[in-house]
DNA sequence: TTCTGAAACAAGAACTACTCTCGTTTGATA
DNA sequence: TATCAAACGAGAGTAGTTCTTGTTTCAGAA
């Protein structure tokens, strides 16, 4: 089982041209194995369990080498900061993956009460959040005239 | 103008039983002039231009005085932390407000169709994000028993 | 198999975003 | 106007993340 795991990654690699090496097979395989959502102190804290001296900076690099690869995604949207709404209008966001600016989308009728129903029934709904993650004009190089 | 703004704050806070510090007025004020979705940072960079001694650590906080009451609301969930999905299959979440855990939500059949179509033509959209936050069950302090 | 250069590594300093502590000031109520 | 809890400013402290530097390791060539 280790194994098979162990030649997918390394297929994963000659795909994507990365170096096959022992403290990324390693974060790999913990990462496979983790079932939740989990942060890179608790991928280190994992791994450290198999190889002691691999220092956090290593995971933390070799996340950002899976991510780039499509290996694995991530599940926070992770702007880094607090950002505040002041417009209290219902509306979605589009947020720009390169440089970080949340534009607000125009209002859209999106039906979402199967989303709501897939929630467990002893948890407490505060709200659903519908938003777009991409590339925006600005950062496309592409912009649109005034009058388009 | 700034009148009316000034004592619809002031009739805000009576309503929540918020002090009217010349402080909170004043970010008050720059909140609801900034039509974007300012950091702290750049709040505290705005409001140091009218008040110059105002210190940062106040701004956190009446931000946060402001959310609790909200005044405002936040627009960038879970910023704190980076959380990997080792999960590559297509699944939505579940964000806890208070645990911050992240639980999986069964697939459901949502037509986001009209939501792409609210994005500019000159974005690219690397993805479409449905969650729903909340507080879980084991916060909200209801167990379903394995059988429910 | 051995050699070699580039890439990856460990250690730890540095940085960003945020929170906390504490002594001083201010605003709501009397 | 007097009181005192609440809010403030200054700055130390913390968590999460990135950067720097010298060393080690991997992949392709010999
Ligand atoms: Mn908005
Ligand atoms: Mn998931
Ligand atoms: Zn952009
Ligand atoms: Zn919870």
């Amino acid at each position: 089982m280790g194994q098979t795991l162990d030649s997918q990654f390394q297929q994963l690699c000659r795909e994507k041209q990365l170096a096959v090496t022992h403290q990324r097979l390693v974060v790999y395989r913990a990462l496979m194995q983790m079932c939740d959502h989990p942060s890179p102190e608790q991928i280190y804290e994992r791994v450290r369990g198999e190889l002691p001296s691999i220092s956090l900076g290593t995971v933390y690099k070799t996340l950002h080498v899976f991510l780039a690869a499509g290996l694995i995604r991530e599940v926070s949207p992770h702007h880094g900061s607090l950002r505040i709404e002041p417009n209290a209008e219902h509306h979605c966001h589009f947020f720009c993956l390169q440089c970080h600016t949340i534009t607000d989308l125009e209002p859209s009728e999106v039906d979402v009460v199967p989303l709501m129903n897939s929630v467990p029934e002893n948890f407490q709904v505060d709200r659903v959040s519908l938003e777009v993650r991409g590339v925006c004009g600005h950062c496309s190089g592409s912009f649109v005239s005034a009058d388009a």
